[in-house]
DNA sequence: AAAACTATCAACCGCGTAAGT
DNA sequence: CACTTACGCGGTTGATAGTTT
């Protein structure tokens, strides 16, 4: 089937529009109003193509576009949103009111896309990147908690942090290893089982997973733990499956756009991550000197470049939301914005049901 | 001062799809 | 059911402004 052009584009005009033809496309749909844009170019004496038209309308000439700078609530909505919906650019802008597809599209290309991948995220899955770290030095910290696994990290050495398979290896250690500092089944952390068993084994998870569908993320966490889903790829272990679609409340899908109603997207977390009243749950802070900590500050230092803006012993500010560090919407700066998404990224819940007390 | 480079964003292009015939 | 039309969406381009060398 041949698809007809939208338009005659024989002597239209394309490029930038002109204020005569901003005025004239104005003052035809305030007199009409929108649509039948086939034909609106024509009726307003326009020499452009409908297509053009609409688009010019609906990106610029509304009036109910809101202009300028993003504020850090939109910013982070719009994180929230895609790492639900992905690249559905509309779907988002429905959900931030004056802002254009076009517009929150951009602004993900050029601004959030690259604040992501400088924090070690992967834009596309929001997971932790660790092949961005400094993988000996994260372990090298974690090992003051575990001194078994000093050697481990010197064995393996700058080169694992080119070997996708080591890394996976190192990645499940340290996941193993917060385990123990948790007390759970010791036994089952010896790292030369767990060596020999993970590189004998091709079950283990891959450890970045570009492109990855939310659905498919199926990295395991400690039974009882409700992780944000953009942790699970850092951490993961054995036992728990856990989809993120779990996380999801689904019982609300729009039929038309396909989005889930119910999406939280004010929250300051990451992902709305299954607390409601059936299912209470509380924000950890990150307990001292555990895995999680020394995860941190090796994330910080290396990636971020300063030290410790996570919540640490000195500070007494709860790791658990964006109004930590209570930043201005309008003047909030490029790095503020890193530090209060990173803290929303490594926030994780445990539920009440569970003592805390026996983790710490 | 000027060239080279980078960032931004308006606009375009092609495709998918719903609605109409 | 086949085909056409119109619209909306997401990816991409290119002009321009700003910055660096």
């Amino acid at each position: 089937m041949g698809r007809a052009p939208c338009c005659d584009k024989n002597g239209l005009k394309k490029g930038p529009w002109t204020p005569e033809e901003d005025l004239m496309l104005i003052n035809y749909i305030q007199k009409h109003g929108p649509g039948n844009w086939r034909n609106l170019p024509k009726n307003a004496g326009l020499q452009r193509c409908g297509k053009s038209c609409r688009l010019r309308w609906t990106n610029y000439l509304r009036p109910d576009i809101k202009r300028g700078r993003f504020s850090f609530e939109e910013e982070e909505t719009i994180i929230q949103l895609h790492s639900v919906l992905g690249n559905k650019w509309s779907a988002i802008a429905a959900r931030l009111p004056g802002r254009t597809d076009n517009e929150i599209k951009n602004y993900w290309n050029t601004h959030i896309r690259k604040r992501l991948l400088r924090m070690g995220i992967d834009p596309v899955t929001h997971a932790p990147r660790l092949d961005f770290l400094d993988l000996s030095s994260i372990l090298a910290s974690s090992s003051l908690c575990n001194p078994s696994l000093l050697n481990l990290s010197s064995l393996l050495g700058a080169q694992a942090l080119f070997n996708p398979e080591l890394l996976r290896l190192a990645s499940t250690l340290l996941s193993l290893n917060n385990k123990q500092d948790q007390n759970i089944n010791p036994e089952l952390f010896n790292s030369q089982n767990l060596q020999e068993n993970q590189l004998c084994s091709n079950q283990i998870p891959p450890l970045v997973q570009p492109n990855i569908n939310h659905d498919q993320l199926q990295t395991p966490i400690p039974e009882g733990f409700s992780m944000q889903p953009n942790m699970t790829n850092l951490i993961s272990s054995s036992s728990t499956p856990i989809s993120t679609q779990e996380n999801v409340n689904t019982s609300a899908i729009n039929p038309s756009s396909g989005l889930n109603e119910n999406v939280a997207v004010s929250q300051p977390s990451y992902v709305d991550c299954g607390s409601n009243t059936n299912n209470p749950s509380v924000v950890a802070d990150l307990p001292e000197n555990s895995f999680f900590q020394s995860l941190l500050d090796g994330y910080s230092d290396k990636v971020f470049g300063f030290d410790s803006v996570i919540s640490t012993p000195s500070s007494p500010t709860p790791l658990n939301s964006s109004s930590t560090y209570n930043v201005n919407s309008t003047s909030s700066t490029e790095d503020e914005r890193e530090i209060s998404y990173c803290s929303s990224l490594l926030k994780f819940e445990i539920p009440e049901s569970l003592d805390i007390n026996d983790f710490l």
